[in-house]
DNA sequence: CGGCGGTATGAATCCGTAA
DNA sequence: GTTACGGATTCATACCGCC
């Protein structure tokens, strides 16, 4: 079977009733950007918890989330991380969420199977459940693990629009958000919630935002009442939902079914200039906007002829913009672009406004 | 508080040389009340980095740190954490620190071995490095590991103190304390640092307030410059350090012994005119800003002490610092920050300032 | 003495493409 | 596969020297 053909018959946005670990060995391989999973915790709650006015707190104690031992828990681990592994592009990534009960065996069976960590990224929940017996602290995070398929994955991250996310400041590994309340908090028809953990819609934005691009293809094996596809879609990304729960299914497909893409405009965001298109110096020099012999500046006022084939000549060293640049200033290395400057009208002009020049031509 | 039999032959207070499982191994069992360890990480980098200035970062590429494959990774874990689950009181627990290249592997293996995690603990760093490359987030967090030796292992875990620190809310499983720089950080001969991942007393601190009392037994089998002796002796806890490396015991013995003198230079302010998040008064003795049993002084000259959990206590009085304030003044409320003051080389400054520096810390 | 600017540095698995 | 090289990339804090 050939990629494209397979990748073609992938059911996206579509919610797929099963095992995961089956459903996903029934999907063709390399054929999906980015997995989250948010995976049973294996609370091992014993009895009831109360909170002190002797009210009941409704824990995790699905039959689902039960089991016998860490043994059973590694196994099922092993297997859909296996599994979820071999249907990941070569370049593709996973999250994985989960508790001080069960991420510490995800994430040594992540590195065991060749995943290669990114980060860890801590969800700082600014408004977590106490803890009511006061005898340890607040439950206040949970821990995200962030891996690409290999330590070669040349995985996706949108650093500049996280990074605007953040008010300018590079994005951290500690993430501040409030729990899913209120009325984005599902219920079902008795009006209880409808799923016991249920994640905030902020949190797969900042994954998804951050992990994909548009078109992208993203796969939940645990698809619960489905934040990954609703915010997929309002992202203009392709969802894959498995979910064994008929329940729940129910509610997410209703759910998403309300669910409106954001216009193309609002899902552009930032790009970094590595991702521009590169503008080989020599262009400035074959477009006349630099003549050979014409002198470039330094910070320091050190002075490099121009040459016909785009290199520089300076003292005693010549090569390219950056190799003079580096070689001046004894550093390994050096951006030749914003290093030098050329004089027009008198004034020192940094040479990169020439190849912005060239780009806004590029891009019209 | 009695010791037994075998506590009294523990050598106390001591640093001794060897590796740490052969050290432990010789100890004898169940007399240890808080392990606290911090083991190499297994970074695994590979070549330099620098920062955007061409800056060469001082890697963490020490020999201890360097092992083959996660299989002698996770040996090394095992043996350790087996030695040290000897030595603990059946009542005892352990704190092990770490990120994500070895906690996985380490909280994994002490489920295995029987330790009952009771939570996992995120210190989040107000100063971390940033990703120079723009590849990642920010690696702005570690994470430590509370386990209880046993399931049924009944830890300390002293709640109101915690609680005090933390201006009366209770303390959460996220810690936001800078990391380890100026005149805390230690140098070498050379002027150098003298360990690579020093960690500040303000985390050991409030490990040690939260986890152990008074007169018990504290081990590090990773001793390092020894951060855990020294905050424990100011403390009042009896130490046992093991550290193999020459170099650090060295520097270890020379900053025990001169614990209880305050280095009054951390006290210089630098005020912000920033935002102003909330700072509880705790941070301060945490900090080392304050000294347990420092003495406050009212505008009337009434005195108050400081204690270990950020509380005063004053002649028949003890509380908050807004409690005590507002109990001497007969009033129905006091702003403590602005009541009290502390000395500094012998004049009166109000303890606001110290909240102005750690707010100029907060706000990033 | 204070403010300001320049410099140093911290547990880091930190590039992408073309030849 | 490997090598070569263009060129993109940083936040909080401490300290020092200079007005």
């Amino acid at each position: 079977m050939t990629k494209t053909k397979s990748a073609a018959a992938l059911p996206l946005n579509t919610i797929i009733d099963g095992d995961c670990i089956e459903v996903m060995n029934g999907l063709p391989e390399a054929s999906v950007d980015l997995i989250f999973a948010d995976p049973p915790y294996n609370l091992q709650l014993k009895g009831d918890l109360h909170r002190p006015d002797n009210s009941r707190v409704d824990a995790v104690d699905d039959e689902w989330d039960q089991f016998a031992s860490f043994k059973v828990y590694d196994d099922f681990t092993k297997a859909w991380l296996k599994a979820a592994r071999r249907i990941l592009k070569p370049d593709g990534a996973i999250w994985v969420i989960g508790s001080y009960h069960n991420i510490f065996r995800v994430g040594a069976e992540l590195q065991n199977q060749g995943y290669w960590i990114l980060n860890d990224v801590v969800w700082r929940k600014s408004n977590p459940m106490p803890n009511f017996r006061g005898k340890r602290f607040t439950n206040a995070h949970e821990t995200m693990i962030w891996a690409g398929r290999d330590e070669s994955s040349k995985y996706t991250f949108n650093y500049e629009a996280l990074k605007a996310l953040n008010e300018g400041i590079q994005m951290r590994s500690d993430w501040v958000l409030p729990i899913c309340t209120g009325h984005e908090r599902l219920k079902d028809e008795n009006g209880d919630k409808a799923h016991p953990t249920q994640k905030p819609e902020s949190l797969l934005h900042r994954v998804l935002v951050g992990a994909t691009n548009p078109g992208d293809v993203i796969l939940d094996p645990f698809f619960g009442t489905g934040t990954t596809g609703a915010v997929a879609k309002m992202l203009g990304r392709d969802f894959i939902g498995i979910e064994r729960e008929a329940a729940y299914r129910k509610v997410a497909e209703k759910r998403i079914a309300k669910v409106r893409k954001f216009d193309r405009e609002a899902l552009q965001v930032s790009v970094s200039k590595r991702a521009e298109p590169r503008v080989p110096f020599g262009q400035l020099v074959e477009r006349g906007m630099l003549r050979p012999g014409e002198a470039l500046y330094s910070p320091r006022g050190q002075v490099a002829k121009v040459r016909a084939d785009g290199t520089l000549i300076g003292n005693d060293v010549k090569g390219s913009i950056h190799q003079v640049g580096a070689h001046l200033e004894g550093a390994p290395s050096c951006n030749g672009w914003t290093y030098w400057t050329f004089k027009q009208d008198g004034k020192k002009v940094p040479i990169d406004v020439l190849r912005q020049q060239i780009r806004s031509e590029m891009t019209n």
